[in-house]
RNA sequence: GUCCCAAUAGCUCAGUUGGAUAGAGCGUUUGCUUGCGGAGCAAAAGGCCGGGAGUUCGAAUCUCUCUUGGGACACCA
């Protein structure tokens, strides 16, 4: 990479210095050279000159100088001062010899070996399956489903997860509102149960499981079909959720039960483990999970009083705690006979958390393995994280990207959805209305930390001021423009029998500027591999649609210079290469034409 | 009460390991077409980056604090 050779440089331009008694003896600082804000000041900038001013005693201006002098010659970059700066700034020889790399290394071009093969797992969408698919859904498998392809290209060999919730009471009060809407298809007056799912697609399910089984459910004990109802219930719910995904691009490769972590005997190794290490203690006849093996203290994992929290600003104040290390995690309850209803439910949700990371990790050897949660999933961040250290998992193997949630708008004002209630929005209503692109990429602009409001009202009417169009107008004019060109053969091979080797040349500054843009994205794939933050796809997918919107307006291509002609069309290829491995990325289509 | 997140242009939001003059889309105003897709391009207007303090050569970015808004704090999932 070039920024690594420039750091060199510069390292090296400064040791030269103070040995040639230009510079003072210091110990050498990190230098990194950065990219500036203004692409006028060059491609990489060096600040330098500005950290050693003081060991230096020297002005900075004067130091840039310095290094400037002592950076040799080279046919890729040039080498200017600015002010306290010390610029880079690429030449066009090597931009176009870039171009040519990216040509070469076609759909390939953007990946990294970040992950040197290693093993990765993202897993997203395991929401509760005892409703379809709903737009809150929407934005986790979208995110979760666009890191996988990061990792991807970022060099990690990535499994996709789904964990199926198959363990939990919901399931129960699920499987009673199959059943007494299938009661109900079959004529037969039988109420939801309390707290029951009111949706249609729980009617939808019951509906279908009355017609293939017809009313041999009826017959049966009342909790034994209410079982047998809610696991085909739960399978036909999936079988939705899975098609509705894939209208969205969004496969998996493995779906993961949550009931296996206890049939399989690992959640009470888990446990037994933690015991061992004195991290699991007894309070009020449950067992509880405590980070330090600290003992439970009345009033701890409940929900306190405000006359209680009074109280206990009372007791001594602890000493100065270190900020940067997670305070250890006091209690959170694994197992208790208040919670337990029968043998089919796993003790706490909590409790399974501990085992499936292990595997994830362990047993599995993911690292990272993402997880994609909720906001309403937030205060189990630490739980988890505190788990994984308690077992002694390495660090940084388990990340948890929280997503903020989607608020509807509708009439401008704000609307409540509830799965329960059965009044969510569902994926596949939203797509009917938008197309999978469009919806996908609208859930990508956005920070996960950033809340968005879905306007149901602007849905409709979305179609030109959407970016997404931008995006993909640019991409399918692209191809246009290459088909118009063999078509009408602006380049004869035959009189030009040297344009099909190398030799490109640019120098227009919409040129050399789309050259640039082009040659960002892997560092764009690395930035989003990295932070796990797969919004800046779309800031980027819109600049480099930009640059080439640019560089069509500026730059003519059919009429010129055979060379120059060349030289264009080979770099609108590479645009097109750019665009379409972004919009891949991000799980889009790549149309040729719109 | 504790914890998490947010506050940047009229609106919706970017802003990477702290760097030079703060960025885009939408909206507003005004230009651009004898030629490759005008779903385009160019220009203008629009900012105490929520307030205050600190660290630093240098802060939208880091620390502390305050304000405002959202969320989470069950032997629920």
């Amino acid at each position: 990479m070039i920024r690594d050779h420039l750091n060199a440089l510069v390292a090296q331009a400064i040791r030269e210095a103070q040995t040639a008694g230009e510079l003072p003896t210091f110990d050498l600082p990190t230098v990194s050279v950065e990219r500036p804000r203004q692409p006028e000041m060059g491609d990489y900038a060096s600040t330098v000159a500005m950290q050693l001013a003081r060991p230096a005693k020297l002005p900075p201006a004067k130091i840039a100088q310095i290094i400037a002098a002592r950076i040799p010659a080279h046919a890729q970059f040039t080498v200017e001062v600015s002010g306290n700066f010390v610029n880079f700034r690429l030449t066009p020889a090597f931009l176009a010899h870039e171009v040519e790399a990216v040509l070469a290394r076609g759909e390939a071009w953007g990946n990294i070996d970040l992950g040197k093969g290693g093993k990765a797992q993202v897993e997203h969408g395991s929401a509760n399956p005892t409703g379809y698919a709903t737009v809150g859904t929407g934005r986790n498998v979208v995110v979760g489903d666009t890191l996988a392809n990061t990792l991807a290209a970022a060099g990690y060999a990535v499994q996709r997860e789904w964990y199926v919730n198959d363990a939990g009471s919901q399931v129960r009060v699920f499987g009673g509102s199959v059943f007494a809407r299938y009661a109900q298809a079959l004529g037969v007056d039988e109420p939801l149960p309390e707290r029951g799912y009111q949706g249609e697609d729980v009617q939808e399910v019951a509906q279908l499981i009355a017609e293939r089984e017809g009313d041999k459910f009826l017959h049966l004990p009342r909790e034994e079909a209410v079982r047998a109802l809610g696991r085909m219930g739960i399978d036909l719910v999936m079988e939705n959720i899975r098609h509705t995904l894939a209208r969205l691009n969004i496969r998996y490769d493995n779906f993961f039960s949550e009931k296996s972590l206890w049939t399989s005997g690992l959640a009470g190794e888990m446990i037994e483990t933690l015991s061992q290490k004195g991290l699991i203690v007894e309070h009020d006849g449950a067992m509880w999970f405590s980070e330090d093996g600290s003992p439970i203290r009345a009033g701890q994992g409940k929900r306190r009083t405000a006359e209680e929290y009074a109280a206990s600003e009372n007791e001594e104040v602890e000493e100065e705690e270190d900020k940067s290390k997670p305070k250890p995690l006091q209690a959170v309850v694994i197992r208790s006979p208040k919670v337990i209803a029968n043998e089919d439910e796993r003790p706490t949700y909590f409790a399974s958390d501990i085992p499936y990371a292990w595997d994830k990790v362990h047993v599995r050897g993911f690292h990272p393995a993402v997880y994609v949660w909720g906001e309403d999933h937030q205060a189990d961040v630490p739980r988890v994280l505190a788990a994984a250290r308690a077992l002694g998992l390495p660090d940084g193997a388990v990340r948890i990207i929280i997503y903020r949630f989607i608020t509807f708008l509708s009439a401008g004002k704000e609307v409540r959805m509830g799965k329960r209630k059965g009044n969510a929005l569902l994926i596949d209503d939203i797509i009917n209305e938008t197309g999978a692109d469009a919806f996908r990429y609208i859930m990508l602009s956005r920070s996960v930390d950033t809340k968005f409001a879905f306007d149901l009202d602007l849905l409709r009417e979305q179609n030109d001021k959407n970016p997404v169009y931008y995006v993909q107008y640019g991409h399918a004019r692209i191809c246009s423009i290459e088909r118009k060109a063999e078509e009408e053969s602006w380049l004869d091979r035959e009189a030009n029998p040297q344009s099909t080797t190398s030799n490109l040349h640019y120098e227009h500054p919409s040129e050399l500027m789309l050259i640039r843009k082009i040659l960002e994205l892997p560092e764009v794939v690395e930035l989003v591999a990295k932070t796990l933050q797969p919004h800046h796809y779309t800031t980027y997918a819109r600049d480099v649609t930009q640059a080439f919107s640019k560089f069509y307006e500026d730059c003519r291509i059919k009429g010129s210079a055979p060379a120059v002609i060349h030289a264009r069309l080979q770099l609108a290829r590479a645009a097109q290469i750019a665009l379409a491995k972004t919009l891949r990325l991000m799980g889009m289509t790549a149309p040729e034409r719109m």
